[in-house]
DNA sequence: ATATATCCTGGAGTCGACTCCAGGACAAGC
DNA sequence: GCTTGTCCTGGAGTCGACTCCAGGATATAT
């Protein structure tokens, strides 16, 4: 028994033209056709294909879809070469949110930042005296004023903050 | 004192055409000209253009970040609003991370089954008897092959590849 | 004063990942 | 046997985020 790419695009929820799309591109090569050449779809075929809008699903690139299931092929050989390939986007992504991170962390401390300016009423409270550059270890004034419940868990943010230091407020 | 676009683009690692983009797509309405028509960037809007680059790096669309500035012109009654896009972002990353990981392990699970299925000769070892069906409970079994010793760290792991065992293995 | 570097705009080109369409071939229900 | 539904291919269109011109003005160095 075999489905059609109507009823397999349903299954997965993804597009009739994107499963077209994909065929195109690569990454279906073991999809067989009936007499009157119209794709067939096995259970297992439909298996492959979750494993591949989960990659998908993952941010990994058609292209790199496409090596996967080339180096599937080659068979058990590959087997370290296609987890070294999600491992490489594992770490890219992880790359990604510790960056999201970052910037929600300058973020935070930009925000103290003005609100202590516009509690004091001008922003000059963290100049150096007589300048209009702001104090070198402000992010450290920063962690000071978090409380000392709070530092555990922001001594981490701090030392993200203490990297953005050099790039100024405003 | 203030800089050209070519000294901004070396200081950011942008290329002087990416910065002309966001120019154009609405990311920098604070940038001033000077006599002549050239763009004359203070030190204040380099320090506001590392943020943009900063969200980009984050992977945080264009549109969402033209958005992220609009709402800094309005001030300070946006900060939650700000607070909340930013917000978004990370939780959206984080979901894509949380496919990343079970999508590892779920192909961790697969070389498993593949390498005691190698071992034993034969696929069949992990069908139902007289059939070509998997054993319903087979991820408990990948579970229980675990050393005690990696159990407890594998638990999570497990939790998820429960999530997968109905999409079959091949 | 001239050569070279840098800047400007408007618009075209590229790339990835779809998405849509025209024109034609089965398939299934009545 | 006709209508309606689903499928096929090849190719064009779209969208986001750049990237690359062409043609012209301004700045800097010698």
């Amino acid at each position: 028994m075999s489905y059609s790419i109507g009823e397999v695009s349903r299954k997965l929820g993804v597009t009739i033209d994107t499963i077209r799309y994909y065929d195109k591109a690569g990454l279906l090569p073991f999809i067989q056709r009936n007499a009157s050449g119209r794709r067939a779809f096995t259970e297992n075929d439909i298996h492959l294909m979750r494993t591949i809008v989960c990659l998908k699903n993952a941010g990994v690139s058609v292209a790199d879809i496409s090596k996967f299931i080339a180096y599937r092929l080659e068979g058990d050989s590959t087997l370290t070469k296609r987890y070294r390939l999600l491992e490489d986007h594992r770490q890219a992504l992880q790359q990604q949110i510790a960056d999201l991170e970052d910037t929600m962390t300058y973020l935070k401390f930009k925000e103290w930042y003005y609100k202590t300016a516009v509690d004091a009423g001008t922003e000059s409270i963290h100049f150096v005296p007589g300048t209009n550059e702001v104090v070198p270890d402000l992010a450290q004034e920063y962690s000071d004023h978090l409380t000392a419940e709070n530092q555990l868990a922001e001594r981490e943010h701090f030392a993200n903050v203490k990297d953005y230091r050099n790039r100024g407020t405003h």
